[in-house]
DNA sequence: TTTTTTAATGCAATAGGGTTGCAGTTGCAA
DNA sequence: TTGCAACTGCAACCCTATTGCATTAAAAAA
C-alpha cells in the first residue's frame, strides 16, 4: 500500500483517538479539504485490509473504525464495544471478551458485540 | 394500539418466520400492495413498543426484527444473533446468552450481540 | 535523475435504508 | 351513529455508503 497524505493523516487520527470513528468523524478531525470524503471511506477500508484498523457496526447501523492493538496476520476482535447513548461515542473495551458457545456446526467468522447505555464519564456528570 | 390490516398481516409474518426480517424482507412476504412501505416501518416500530418484536442491527447495518418470546412489561434480549454470510439470514439463538462483565459505572441499557459466519444448513450443502 | 507503472484520488452520479410532513382514512370508544 | 385520535399513503427528503471514470502521484524500474 502506498504512503499517501490521506493515509498518513487518517492513520494518525485512528491511532491517537481512544474512541471508534466513523467516516464523518474522521472527516471532522481532518484539516479542511485534505482529501475527498470518498477517499476517507477507501483509506479506512484499506487500513482494515492491512490489519491496522477494525470495523464495528454501531447499534444505529453506522460503521465505526478503531485501531488494532496487535493484529498482524489476521484480525481478532472478540472484545466488547460500548456505545454511550448520551455522548454518542463507541469505545473498544479490549479487556472484556464475552464468552459464548454456539451449538454444533456453526462456523464463526466475525463477531460484533455491542452494548449500549451510559458510559462512566456521562454517568458522573 | 389499533387492530389494522397491516398490523395483523405483519405480526403474523413476524410470528411465523423463524428468522429476523428487515422492512424489505417483510414487504417481500406481504401480498403485493397490502400497504405502503412506510407503514411497514411504522408497524414494526410499534410492535417493538408493544413488546411483540425486538430489533437487531445486522453486521451490514440493516435493522432486522424478530418476535419476542416472552417480553411483557419490558424487553429482555441478551441472546445471540447469528448472521449467515451465505444465505444472508439472521436468526435468534435464544439458547445462547453470552456472559460478560463490564468495569464499574457502565450502565447497560441495550445489547446487540451479533456473530456472523456460516450456518449449519449452509454448512451441510 | 528520468521514465514508467499502476495504486490512489476527485468528482459526480447512484444506491439503499430509513424518516418526515401532511392530508386523507379508519378503528373503535362513547 | 358519531367523533376523534390513531393510522395510512404519498412524495419529498436525509444519511451513509458505493461506483465509474478520468486524472494524479507514489515508488519501482531504467
Ligand atoms: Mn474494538
Ligand atoms: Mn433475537
Ligand atoms: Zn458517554
Ligand atoms: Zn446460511
Amino acid at each position: 500500500m502506498r504512503n499517501t497524505v490521506a493515509r498518513d493523516a487518517i492513520l494518525e487520527i485512528i491511532n491517537t483517538t481512544d474512541e471508534a470513528l466513523s467516516q464523518s468523524d474522521v472527516q471532522a478531525k481532518l484539516p479542511e479539504g485534505l482529501c475527498n470524503r470518498v477517499t476517507i471511506y477507501r483509506v479506512l477500508d484499506r487500513l482494515v485490509d492491512e490489519h491496522l484498523a477494525h470495523k464495528i457496526t454501531n447499534i444505529d447501523g453506522v460503521i465505526k473504525y478503531a485501531n488494532c492493538q496487535s493484529c498482524t496476520t489476521k484480525h481478532k476482535h472478540n472484545h466488547l464495544h460500548f456505545n454511550c447513548e448520551r455522548c454518542n461515542t463507541v469505545t473498544c473495551i479490549e479487556a472484556v471478551e464475552p464468552s459464548f458457545k454456539l451449538p454444533a456446526n456453526y462456523e464463526v467468522k466475525n463477531v460484533n458485540f455491542l452494548v449500549s447505555g451510559i458510559c462512566p464519564e456521562c454517568k458522573g456528570n
